[in-house]
DNA sequence: TCTGTCCCTTTGTCCGACAAAGCTAGAGCG
DNA sequence: CGCTCTAGCTTTGTCGGACAAAGGGACAGA
């Protein structure tokens, strides 16, 4: 027979963790506003009456998670979570967990064609600007793997930023961080993969700029399905995300 | 003019961030595999020459990460992210941004059909075994609206989880966290709410069962409309997401 | 006005300490 | 010989204090 539930259960949680439950709260629900500044530990300190050691660990663990950081000189401040930061953390999960190429390419066509309609429905005249600057450096890039890989993952940024959903540009970057890496590899292979790529984005453009919400579907279509083709010619798509990973997880670091 | 590149910037990290990397390095490089035993805090500072306060520092960057966990006995050991902990971090991150329900609903339009899709396509017996056993708990629970939201919401995360596809399922966890708890508002103000809700899921079923596109889509629409005029009646689709939040990542975290 | 210096604050790190809770192994008992 | 129970040992969470390095500000001097 159940036992009658005369009590709750306790709330016992470390009083670091309690520390940073309270700054966490006081963050989301609009207390301390993005930028405002936290006090020096030694403040907090004082106003939690607790032991420095125990403050600091509270803050790692905010920090961790984006909600507050440190400026210039140290000090501490609430800040809006960067999607790209959080997003790696996902990506990490995504390699440990073994993701295939051919889940992030499923995936992947999915967000970006939802992206593209996006974008093709409600882009601004700055978006468009922004993404004729990326198109323009891409062009200049042609001749550069590495930096025409990096102007394309900027690209496809710039077209979920253009969809004007920020929700869609959260969910795509985990995706994208895994596989717009793999870009580099395949314009280094694939001789003509780099003319092609630059191609597709003057048709995207275009498209988003004539609001032709069809051009825009087929031409990312198009553009994923030429990165399937070359990522099929160096490796399978049934093989998991692992290796590429550290180097763009590193370099994202120190951005 | 710009002067000549001669020196790199130095890589001047803190110790308790190049203990918290050198772990996650071993970790995500598959040397320390999920399971595996960290050692103790006293370990870690015979390795690392460093005090412990400096380690446990590090330790509380690596387990708000999710890459590192402590057990009942408290002992540290890595362990696969969990995506629910993960993405709740994302929506928290979207309630600072202030994204609208028009934002949420119209990403899920897209991340739900997606999921829908690859179910019908790959949904294995014991998928369907799981999304028939939350349906009997559903048509059990439809008087009940926090139950019912609760069923809701995890029966679309079965549909992910049966597309097989890890990266949507990643994907859609952060949109649904936030999206699903107004489920128990709706079908509390809307009387056909309920009824209709787990008449839809039952469709969904049947259409991954008899590996129907065409209705799981249709019927994927329908549902995710329904809660759309559902939602009408109570607010403004234009709204921020703000309030809904705080309870439900509270009780995500008790989990 | 600019610059260099001194001082104060803050952070990052270290050391040592202790209570509480888990785990271990040996003492005591059947 | 096998079982239980207790007394340690270990580990974590927390505390107090300490110090060097780096930033920031005030202040004097050129």
């Amino acid at each position: 027979m159940p036992i009658a539930p005369l009590f709750r259960p306790i709330d016992i949680a470390p009083a670091y963790q309690k520390v940073a439950d309270a700054i966490e709260r006081e963050i989301v629900n609009g207390r301390i506003k993005p930028g405002d500044p936290i006090g020096t530990e030694h403040d907090l300190v004082r106003q939690f009456g607790v032991n420095r050691s125990t403050i600091r660990e509270g803050i790692r663990v905010l920090e961790e998670g984006g909600l507050i950081s440190r400026d210039s000189s140290r000090r501490l401040h609430a800040c809006l979570p960067r999607y790209s930061k959080l997003a790696s953390r996902l990506s990490r999960a995504l390699v440990l967990h073994e993701v295939t190429f051919r889940e992030l390419y499923e995936a992947s066509m999915t967000l970006e064609v939802a992206s593209i309609e996006g974008a093709v429905e409600r882009a601004s005249e700055e978006n468009l600007a922004e993404l004729a600057g990326n198109l323009a450096r891409s062009e200049a890039a042609v001749g550069s793997p590495a930096m025409l890989a990096e102007c394309d993952a900027e690209f496809h940024v710039l077209v979920a930023k253009a969809s004007q959903n920020r929700v869609l540009q959260l969910a795509r970057e985990p995706a994208a961080q895994l596989f717009y890496p793999t870009t580099e590899m395949i314009v280094t292979g694939v001789a003509e993969g780099g003319p092609r790529l630059v191609a597709a984005h003057r048709h995207l453009i275009d498209a988003i700029r004539r609001r032709d919400r069809e051009a825009g579907v087929l031409w990312t279509r198009r553009h994923l399905q030429d990165w399937r083709r070359g990522f099929e010619k160096i490796a399978s798509l049934d093989r998991s995300v692992e290796h590429m990973y550290m180097e763009h997880a590193q370099a994202a670091r120190r951005r």
